[in-house]
DNA sequence: GGCTTTGTTTTATA
DNA sequence: GTATAAAACAAAGC
């Protein structure tokens, strides 16, 4: 699933791969993945345009196009972007395929359909689903220990549910929650305004790291994640409780729990995460 | 063919 | 109106 580090790791690739590329010509297999605007001027407005840079706000993949545009992805569970010569066949689940000069191609590949692709006005991100509601960025140095605690006083929510709000904080799904809880060594059951001053820091502490160890290992191909050059990254060897339930967890030797929390699967270990 | 998967949006409830 | 929880939705693999 494609949380921060993975689109991270993808912007990253894009960036070195086809900055200063132009599309000259697009193919779009499934309409339904263009969310806006309406397919035909998606396609016609988008002929021609230089891609200038790449950047990422939280999951979302901001490609920066000359005349004021910005192509804004998403890749919900299972979406891929690759850059691939124009020769490379595609397969059933290439829907979007964006013919760059010099013979390569920006696919978009989603094998569940769910991603998204939205083309708007520089800066103007309403149409962009909930792009312009984004929280804080986790990495962000002005993303202080005080925000995080003001931010988190008077929520009655369970910290499980909060960490996964993307207006809350940007960037986080149930991968990386439930490594950064565990590292916190906090119960996903825990309510948010009723940690200590102490866990706040450690949780605040843990997000952080564990995004950048998330960053530096390319990301987590549990399944179906791969950066831009189709590569898998190497997070889910260092998985601690996702996808460890039953067995013994790390810290202590109990054995981790999986269970529903907040209508997501949570794996936690229920001995040290209090 | 029902169940599962996740990120986001929508709806319901307090 | 606000905060929160629950349900719905996307589509395909098994």
């Amino acid at each position: 699933m494609p949380e921060l580090p993975e689109v991270e790791t993808i912007v990253r690739g894009l960036r070195s791969l086809i900055r200063g590329y132009t599309i000259e010509n697009l193919i779009i297999r499934a309409e339904s993945l263009v969310a806006y605007p309406p397919v035909e001027e998606f396609q016609e407005v988008l002929k021609g345009k230089t891609i200038e840079d790449i950047d990422r706000r939280g999951k979302y993949i901001l490609l920066k196009l000359s005349g004021g545009k910005t192509l804004v992805v998403h890749l919900r569970m299972t979406g891929r972007l690759l850059v691939l010569a124009r020769e490379v066949a595609y397969d059933k689940h290439t829907h979007i395929i964006f013919q760059l000069n010099k013979g390569l191609d920006l696919r978009f590949h989603d094998v569940r359909k769910f991603g998204r692709v939205y083309l708007v006005a520089d800066g103007d991100y309403r149409p962009a689903g909930g792009l312009q509601n984004l929280g804080p960025e986790p990495l962000a140095p002005e993303f202080t220990l005080g925000d995080f605690s003001k931010a988190l006083k008077g929520k009655k929510a369970n910290i499980k549910s909060l960490l996964l709000n993307q207006s809350f904080i940007a960037g986080l799904g149930n991968i990386y929650t439930d490594e950064a809880l565990f590292a916190a060594a906090i119960s996903p059951e825990r309510s948010a305004d009723s940690l200590k001053e102490d866990e706040v820091e450690a949780l605040y502490d843990s997000i952080r790291l564990v995004l950048q160890k998330g960053i530096a290992a390319g990301g987590t191909s549990f399944s179906d994640y791969r950066d831009a050059r189709g590569e898998k990254g190497n997070f889910q060897e260092e998985l601690q409780v996702y996808q460890q339930g039953g067995q013994e967890c790390p810290r202590c030797g109990s054995i981790i729990t999986k269970k529903k929390i907040a209508g997501r699967g949570t794996h936690y270990c229920p001995n040290c995460q209090k």
